[in-house]
DNA sequence: TCAAAAGTGTTCATGGTACACCCATGA
DNA sequence: TCATGGGTGTACCATGAACACTTTTGA
């Protein structure tokens, strides 16, 4: 399941190519068995792990580096993106741990000069289908795989505040737009899409008012297909009505659990 | 109203001294006489006016550059700004009109070539009391001045998208937080609240709903005072009390309109 | 005295919340 | 047969929306 990349990559000898004093991080989300899932990965098997993330070319617009980033890194296209955040503070990348990180790698002496600049990280959250996902190392990463929300390692910098921010800008997301296209598989349960809301917001939910609400607002459709294979009463299947869907994200107004 | 800056501000012959490719540019928010009032500058006479703006040095946090330049445009220190987007198309400054301009103007040609590099801008918005900022020009800029919401010129660049974005934010903001704080004189009557929620949210609001709603949220303390020299009933005054208005910014969740 | 806006309460409709029983399935 | 979660409806409460008359003030 994390198979060396074959899709362009950072090549070590080359990091002035990117815009200097930029970086992109991401925090993306995934679900599976109602579990909240987060892919980090791990630059060097001695430092802590990390965000994926990246820079952004000469010629490439903010969210087109995002999505090139986290494609290399999954494997998938059409990510659903959202810029939530700029990490701007002088110091955010200059511990002496991090720069004992830098000036320990393998890496050329210009490329080394390039990551120790004072950066600046756009902050950008992304949804995806956890089942369709690839976690994808890299020649520079080392490992890439999904962390329960709950089981985050240490993470380096002010990772972890990004992570944090990430999280409150999801509740923000689900509070004011409808949300579960992106992170459930094509055909679900009402008490899957239920368990993804109550991750998110922290809280459980009562299960038929729930129902109630969600069938309400429309965006979803009910299928003549029920799961199997389960050891209790087969559920429900639903997908979401995308012109529906796709409207309310656009209102972007006043949902709310 | 419009007095030559003495504070620091651009100098031409030093734009290389600030971080290259990134910009900030503000949608400074004011409310006066029952409008939404926003602040904009003027480069040179024959350019388009725009959001203003300016650059993040190698030592200042991104949110101390917007401070700062907004402190250059107002005089005002302790402004309340929100960062909502990143704008990072590659040819969003690259118009001949632009280009034009930059390569007539009267700076030193290392700046001309600093400026025509590709620019992300990253955008904040900002909420004051118009009755304290004082709109301020700076040696770069020939004009600095406030303008009807409804009445907006002609903007260089994207800045009509960054502006639309920044009303867009400002709306979610006033769905999810308390607002009027930054945009109010410390007193005030319920019917100026109002018309400050109505022209943000574009919809008329009913009088007596609103009060009540507003009352029931805590955030307000009614004076003993009436509002005087007006020409129907004195209207009571009221002013935000700071500590349930705080304690709802930071709760973020569940105002709503 | 007139124009303009202030102050104030009730009714109604809607939406949210709480809650319990029987059913289907695989183990 | 049992354990597990599925499917469903109602009653109550809270909140939001609609709405009108009297009062005060400066012009």
């Amino acid at each position: 399941m994390q198979p060396t990349s074959d899709l362009p990559s950072p090549r070590p000898e080359n990091l002035a190519k990117y815009l200097p004093h930029l970086s992109i991080d991401c925090c993306v989300f995934g679900f599976h068995e109602n579990q909240l899932k987060i892919l980090l990965i791990q630059w060097q098997s001695i430092t802590p792990w990390s965000l994926p993330g990246g820079f952004i070319l000469p010629n490439e617009s903010v969210d087109a580096a995002a999505k090139r980033i986290l494609q290399e890194r999954t494997s998938l296209k059409d990510i659903y993106l959202e810029q939530f955040k700029i990490f701007g503070e002088v110091n955010r990348t200059n511990s002496p741990e991090n720069r004992k990180y830098i000036l320990d790698s393998d890496l050329p002496a210009s490329s080394k000069d390039w990551l120790l600049q004072r950066t600046i990280s756009l902050g950008y959250y992304a949804l995806i289908d956890f089942s369709k996902a690839m976690p994808t190392t890299a020649p520079l990463i080392q490992d890439c795989r999904w962390w329960d929300i709950q089981e985050v390692p240490l993470l380096i910098h002010d990772h972890p505040q990004i992570l944090q921010q990430a999280r409150r800008a999801l509740q923000l997301h689900l509070l004011n737009k409808p949300l579960g296209y992106n992170l459930l598989p094509e055909k679900f349960t009402m008490t899957e899409l239920r368990r993804l809301y109550e991750i998110i917001l922290d809280k459980s939910i009562d299960r038929r008012n729930f129902e109630k609400k969600m069938l309400k607002l429309g965006i979803l459709d009910r299928l003549e297909e029920v799961k199997t294979n389960v050891s209790y009463k087969a559920p429900l299947l639903y997908k979401f009505n995308q012109a529906k869907y796709q409207e309310l994200l656009e209102a972007d107004f006043g949902l709310g659990f």
